[in-house]
DNA sequence: GAGCGACTTCTACAATTATGGAATTGAATA
DNA sequence: TATTCAATTCCATAATTGTAGAAGTCGCTC
């Protein structure tokens, strides 16, 4: 007897095949056709394309013909434009670092917390606090605040009010209303600033990194003494904002 | 009681509520996380992700962030290529039919024949058999061989061997050696003419729309008179190229 | 050092789902 | 007219799969 009860084939793995077989004839194909060439039960097959198609995964061509749904380019693009963030923004931290001799970060958000992903030192002695992997709440840092600046009020003020926590140095921000105006004014503005009130302490100067629908991404930031950032102020806030600009625009996609 | 036997949602659903909730984000999750956000049984999200990183449909980042994985951009892209190659060369078809005032015409492969899938008519009174819609045998047009010209002869050979139909006048080659080998060479000239033998005859200056892999997607080709063909050919088949590449060039992709 | 919360893994069970098979339509061929 | 064959729909059934629930880590904080 042969091994008839191995066929089964989940509807991952068939609808995967169904998405395969498009991608590699770049064609449209009939739903019977992708039953012969799966070599899967017509039945099956019927049935999955309906569900797939129902939710945009598939669409239709012509009259029968069905080929991939508009969701996948979604999806698709959405991956891509956070590799290129990245790799693009790595390079342009570098250059603006050396460029500046300061030590430049790229920031991202993760919920209610912002994360350094990236980090330029400078040649100097002076040191940041927060290496690549430090994760602080939104609401100490003028990057945290950049990282929900594209959000809709309601939305930025529930995160804040949900995550926001003093700072050891007791310096930060903690009232949600407050944060959450300051935020958009920043992210409007494009440049968020923080010098903090003692002398000899970290100021930081960011600019957000959007995509195309102006959801911000990332922040690019340089973090210095107070002092220099005092001293430099209009030639630095220039350059973190020329740098995300620089980002963004080679991530340009065609109108 | 409660409605407990309704909660149970099929692997498709659940999959494509973990990629929307990534889409949203923009950024990497915990399965964790997944699992609250979609509220989802935790046991059911670890066996789906898992699932979903072997097919690569989702990618991990860091220690226990999620994010969408590398093959939803190759379906996004192939998605997004068809629309933009039938946009742009539509447009393009117009261009060049106005200019030269000839009929021009798109055509793209369905398996073993090529369909007509665009045209634009010449102002004047010729007339040409095929409309939009039609479908003939692939050995029976100069279009029909650039479709194939992209693949490796053995696939070239095969489809030809079981595709190729004699035509009604008798004219078409259908030696499946000779159409393969025609192909080859026409595709690699990015060029195919067809001119009929008897006068007053249909001629046809075809040439192949490709993407990034090289992949023949379509044709853009002139349908006229072969004494006019003759009579212009340098001309003609400069500008046929010349959309082929424009129409290449516009889906440029970076990179 | 106990307790909590985020995170992960495991097992057993019910039933949803993929499947085989057969019936139906329509167009093309003989 | 009969006969293919592509294309589609329907049904009953077995068993794969989603689910509940609980147990097990690891890092915190109290």
């Amino acid at each position: 007897m042969t091994d008839k009860t191995r066929t089964r084939v989940g509807a991952i793995d068939r609808s995967l095949q169904i998405l395969d077989l498009l991608t590699e004839r770049r064609q449209p194909m009939t739903a019977y056709d992708l039953a012969r060439s799966t070599g899967a039960p017509v039945s099956t097959i019927y049935k999955l394309v309906e569900e797939l198609l129902d939710r945009s995964m598939l669409s239709r061509i012509g009259e029968n013909g069905i080929w991939l749904g508009p969701r996948l380019m979604r999806y698709g693009l959405t991956y891509r434009a956070r590799m290129d963030v990245f790799a693009e923004a790595r390079r342009e931290m570098n250059r603006l670092s050396e460029n500046l001799g300061e030590t430049v970060q790229i920031c991202a958000r993760d919920e209610g917390m912002m994360t350094v992903i990236g980090m330029a030192r400078a040649g100097g002695h002076f040191n940041v606090a927060s290496d690549v992997g430090t994760r602080v709440p939104l609401n100490w840092t003028a990057s945290g605040r950049l990282l929900l600046g594209h959000l809709d009020d309601e939305t930025r003020l529930r995160i804040f009010t949900e995550s926001a926590r003093p700072s050891e140095t007791g310096q930060a921000e903690t009232d949600p209303a407050r944060l959450s105006r300051l935020a958009r004014e920043e992210f409007e503005a494009r440049l968020a600033v923080q010098m903090s009130a003692s002398e000899f302490a970290v100021a930081c100067i960011a600019a957000p990194i959007c995509d195309d629908s102006g959801a911000c991404l990332a922040t690019i930031s340089i973090v210095l003494p107070e002092t220099r950032a005092r001293s430099a102020y209009d030639e630095l806030t220039r350059e973190v904002q020329n740098s995300a600009r620089t980002i963004e625009t080679a991530l340009g996609r065609r109108g």
